[in-house]
DNA sequence: TAGATTGTTAATCGATTAACAATC
DNA sequence: TAGATTGTTAATCGATTAACAATC
């Protein structure tokens, strides 16, 4: 139970990007700051919030403090990612390699299309959305990238939930819900244009 | 110069969406609120910040709200988008209909590998990056979605910016830097996918 | 010691919420 | 009038920041 804060947890990853990248053995927390776009009193804050202590006059060390925002985070080993939907957005994500270099697997993707199912893509075979419980139960992944119609994703989603997912990551534009007990965060395209849009 | 805070702005996208979606004349406070994730009174606060009135005992005027909105949004007219690298990403963003049903056309893509550049992405062709300044001050689109590698992140959108682009959507895994009078929003999806770890 | 940088306090800022009078 | 729902106040909550003593 640490209850690190909402807007903590938002900047740890982007901590973490500095610190695989950051050649020296300390880092300030100016430097931190910057990689977050905060100013450096937040990020000692931040890292407090965590437990972890920097040494006065140095910094803090780099590969100590990676190692825990790792572990805060959830991520000392790496995790397994299942995409449902193999349209344009799911296989263009099946096939990106970031996620991999930041630890996570994409260890299955999904569709119901007759034509789809069986495909590959890269090292993937499309299976069929009939499977996803039975895998999920098995453990072949526990994170869920939703990639469907928006018309599917709530039906989707219950049956994830109900096979046991720890998280969702929703890409469908629409709403959907899911208990408490089950993290989700959406990326919705158009809204983030609109946002840019009344800014720009 | 209204000033909406920036909660606000980032939930007028999805009053908006209920708004277009809502076959009643008038909608309530609460109806709003659940669609955006917040409280009736949140909602009702959120209004009266764009100086748009509702009516007691009966709730706010649909059209009226949704055209309201809208050009609060700045999307009364349909907005020109360009997309920066022809990639997964940028191809699966380039065949997403959705933008266009919410007022986005996507009216040119870039890249610059020769084998890419002149290829057909749907309806469009694909352009050599070193037609990007000319078509922004032509006016062929005002908005980018960056969708390519980290490397090259920060020197698109310096171009972009110097030709005088409004705004940026930056799927690039790399934090960029550009003026503060261009607005610039970032989707990184391992960072998402970190912070879903850490709750689930 | 001198310089650098943390850890933390106190103040401020921004956003949310409950509650209820106003009024359709 | 009775019921519904807004508009807004006042309180609360959560997050950020400046500043500086502590200390490496």
């Amino acid at each position: 139970m640490s209850g690190l804060s909402t807007a903590t947890v938002t900047r740890l990853p982007r901590y973490l990007r500095l610190l695989e990248e950051m050649p020296r053995e300390t880092v300030s927390s100016e430097e931190l700051a910057g990689a977050a776009g905060v100013t450096a009193a937040n990020a000692r804050r931040d890292l407090a919030a965590l437990g972890f202590q920097g040494i006065r006059g140095v910094g803090y060390l780099t590969t100590e403090l990676r190692d825990r925002i790792r572990k805060e985070l959830g991520i000392e080993t790496r995790r397994r990612v299942g995409i449902v939907g193999a349209g344009n957005l799911g296989t263009a994500l099946a096939r990106y390699t970031g996620l991999s270099k930041r630890g996570f697997d994409v260890a299955v993707i999904y569709d119901v299309h007759p034509g789809r199912v069986g495909q590959r893509i890269g090292d993937l075979t499309i299976r069929h959305l009939d499977d996803m419980t039975a895998d999920l139960e098995k453990g072949v992944f526990d994170m869920a990238i939703l990639a469907v119609p928006a018309g599917s994703a709530q039906k989707v989603a219950d049956a994830l939930v109900e096979a046991g997912v720890a998280s969702i990551l929703n890409f469908a534009p629409t709403r959907v819900s899911v208990p408490k007990s089950v993290a989700m965060r959406q990326v919705d395209l158009s809204n983030e244009l609109q946002i840019l849009s009344y800014y720009g």
